[in-house]
DNA sequence: CGGCAGATTGCATTCGAATGCAATCTATGG
DNA sequence: CCATAGATTGCATTCGAATGCAATCTGCCG
């Protein structure tokens, strides 16, 4: 019965040529059954007798045949792709996430699409880069602008933004809760009787840092706290280490002591930069003689050096949720938005006096 | 002209079906011009008329065409896809390798399918998942079995290892020249006086960390100090916290002072723990009581608080070199394989005494 | 104006797997 | 032993773009 299918698949694809990997077709031809039958039997849930499905498999095994991902997926339209993209991945939080991304992705037998942005003009080379690729959807922990969005709209690509808006946007979404964060800090720091504050913030552009930074300004206000003064950094150790300096100068006169008494980074990363200028330039240590508290809770925010007082972003439920709400988005397109806001634990740390507690 | 296509892409694809994307023919449709004009209009160097160009790129901008990637992988056999694997993203080294990966493909217009190890068993899931997609190649920042390489062998799937090896089997890699690394930490400590040295080593398994290590004795032996007190970690913060009271504990009586005067640490993450615990629990501080040296080059390595002194791995070589070197196993499969190796630079902090020589 | 080389264009086929439909098989019941 | 419903299987087509080949067009020269 071998004999049946087209003569071809022997002659052309001897053991000498230019190496064509298997197909179904071969593994028909050597069970002696139709393509088809070879199909059924890689797709769960098929109509397969148990003796097909053992030649069919039998035949795979002995000429390392793997389907085609490539092929089903032009045909099924689903390429069990998604793309994630990240804005800046040498963040130390963004790691954690992208791992646990992959991770979960893989349970679900999908495969991530790697893109890392640089900055805003990136988007738009970035999302040439992915239409053509026909993904199940996307991740996006990095700023889309408005246009970008309607775009995933039209091809009806799912989306689902990590830690990102857009405003009053239609979009689904899973992120921390920034503001309820930053008044937890504020809280924390006030009830441990401090009062004159500092705020170190992420770059201008940044909508993270830009609800922290209000949320925490607005609850000061609350606690009949103001002017506030606010530097600007970028995430980066140097800028907080930098700003330091800076909150110095603008201090008034005060010789005698800090200026400030609680300093509020937008990030781990800046507080253990601002830390470490205390100390060093100034010979000031947390929390004795100031306190410094973070945002996000990676990992050296817990070395020993720092011990930082921060919000921990409970990212194994937040990748969860981000993963989980695409495929079901995926399977149902028709679903409707939907945003998940988690809210960060406290991590009481030794780089700031802190009361928690009521 | 536009009558002679056939009609069933007018009735099906209307503007009310389940959203197909544009396809060429409905911009061949639209612009009154065969499938394959357009397919010539988006490829680089086919033979097309000025006019024909214009009137097609009109037609596609007008429907929003975009070339789908999985069709046209499908016929050329080239997915433009490569995977990276990464053995554990959460290494605090990985990032940056990732992030200047994904640049640089990104600038051979390849996408990057992301693949995060946790164990070494993971490693026969995670094959099985990239041949289907036919990948043009691998980067392996993971170990891989010689049974793995051979399947890549046996695939003609280009292979570049990155940072591992597989003894003297053929296989591409770039890596960083532990052993010179770890021959420059111990001769620098050397010069610099010290004697009694400990060595923290990465986990059991880890190649990288196993050349770290013969380096270093057989340096150190060299250099006539023999009996060096060796201690197993696993690159972690915590393991390099906690080596140090192992180490402690380890010394034979003397109370007086510590029982060591260099620690080389396998990493950076672990020469950073090592330093918080000598500080925190004996009140040792580098470089006068002690000198700690890590490997590596991480960000955190240049914090004020550990100042590192270290071997930095020249990232972004290797990683030029790594895709490079992929990108023309891809375009020749016929080349012969290539190992890069390229020697770290010295970054000399204050966490040890050191003398790099003359 | 005829002829010819080179440039354009369209036709038809191909890549490899999935799937609707029809044909065939199997098991069951009468 | 036959009819029939349900289970299997094969056939033929489809997904969307690329490409060898042949047909057509252009421009240039004599």
């Amino acid at each position: 019965m071998a004999e049946k299918t087209q003569p071809r698949l022997v002659e052309v694809k001897g053991r000498n040529r230019p190496a064509k990997a298997v197909t179904s077709y071969d593994v028909a031809h050597l069970a002696g059954v139709s393509q088809s039958a070879v199909s059924r039997c890689f797709k769960p849930g098929a109509s397969v007798s148990a003796k097909m499905r053992a030649r069919v498999m039998a035949a795979a095994a002995e000429l390392g045949y793997e389907p085609n991902a490539i092929a089903r997926s032009l045909i099924t339209r689903r390429s069990n792709l998604v793309a994630v993209l990240i804005s800046n991945l040498t963040n130390l939080y963004y790691p954690e996430v992208l791992a646990e991304l992959t991770r979960r992705f893989t349970a679900y037998d999908v495969r991530v699409l790697l893109f890392s942005l640089e900055s805003e003009a990136d988007a738009n080379a970035t999302l040439q880069q992915i239409w053509p690729y026909r993904v199940d959807g996307v991740i996006a922990a990095a700023e889309l602008s408005p246009d970008h969005v309607a775009e995933f709209e039209k091809r009806h690509v799912p989306l689902v933004f990590y830690n990102r808006q857009l405003n009053g946007a239609p979009v689904s979404s899973v992120s921390c809760d920034q503001e309820d964060g930053a008044r937890q800090l504020v809280d924390g720091l006030f009830h441990a009787g401090h009062r004159r504050f500092a705020l170190f913030t992420g770059p201008r552009e940044s909508v993270v840092g830009i609800e922290r930074k209000t949320a925490a300004l607005e609850r000061l206000e609350e606690l009949g706290i103001d002017e506030v003064p606010v530097f600007e950094g970028n995430y980066s150790y140097e800028s907080g280490f930098n700003l330091v300096s800076d909150m110095m100068a603008n201090a008034v006169s005060s010789n005698d002591e800090a200026p400030v008494d609680a300093i509020l980074c937008a990030n781990d990363v800046m507080a253990i930069g601002a830390l470490d200028a205390l100390r060093v330039d100034y010979g000031l240590t947390a929390p004795t003689d100031i306190s410094v508290v973070g945002f996000d809770g990676v990992g050296p925010a817990r070395w020993r050096s720092y011990d930082l007082t921060t919000i921990r972003q409970p990212v194994r439920r937040m990748t969860e949720a981000a993963v989980g709400m695409l495929m079901s988005m995926i399977e149902d397109p028709e679903a409707s938005h939907e945003k998940r806001v988690f809210s960060g634990l406290l991590r009481a740390g030794t780089s700031a006096r802190f009361d928690a507690g009521e």
